[in-house]
DNA sequence: CGGTATCCGTTGTGATACTG
DNA sequence: CAGTATCACAACGGATACCG
């Protein structure tokens, strides 16, 4: 049996900061990792084709998605030392089972935030 | 045909700002948000009893998450003008077809955390 | 080319005091 | 009981300059 968000959630403590939920949202949660997780998804890129294709990350926070990803063993960078060098980045095996969630993430995105921008609106003009 | 996040995610500019999985992590990416869904996701709350049953939230940010979820939709509040007043927060049905993303999440979580750890774990020891 | 180092504004979050 | 108001502070992210 698998324990639901509600479960789990309030099972831990203090601070339940190691709900499992929480924890991935830690990790995908910021500004650029899912914008860089696409970019890789179907083949790896160099990192001035990541740089341009995802339009306004900044230099420091690509190096720093990257690094993170890496460091959690979901990118692989690979230096091949010719001259200037070439480096790529791809995702590991490991970051390629990231598509089911976050498939249902934007499954639910295209699904409900209609309703939710409405719902704000709504809510705006109200009070 | 449904869409990837590999593909939607650089559909978009500028920024890819509106990306759909980075709409849904703006609003369940936070610190809060997931713990307090779980926490009325069986059934409605106080909001004393949410202060207790999630550990080390402050009143301002459980304020200022319900009053969020609430705008969107998510969550609603019902005021019991008893004495002392009674405010019961539930999870309207919107709220509820957040089970599925947030169980993905779960799941992954579960099944690839440590790998995650044991992948941070060699990296440092590495450089 | 693929970075690092530094500075700095903005945003998120917590602590505390007060209120209908 | 269920908030609001205010202050303080740390983390996040952007701009810029420099480097192997």
């Amino acid at each position: 049996m698998v324990t639901t968000p509600a479960e789990s959630a309030l099972r831990d403590s203090p601070y339940h900061a190691d709900c499992p939920t929480r924890h991935i949202l830690d990790r995908i949660g910021d500004r650029w990792t899912v914008l860089i997780v696409g970019a890789l998804w179907d083949r790896s890129n160099r990192f001035s084709e990541l740089r341009r294709r995802i339009e306004g990350i900044s230099q420091k926070m690509l190096t720093q998605t990257l690094r993170g990803l890496e460091r959690d063993g979901l990118v692989r960078r690979t230096v091949y030392p010719e001259v200037p060098v070439r480096v790529e980045y791809a995702l590991t095996e490991a970051g390629r089972t990231l598509r089911k969630p976050l498939r249902a993430l934007e499954e639910w995105s295209i699904a409900h935030l209609g309703d939710v921008s409405a719902a704000q609106k709504a809510y705006d003009r109200a009070d």
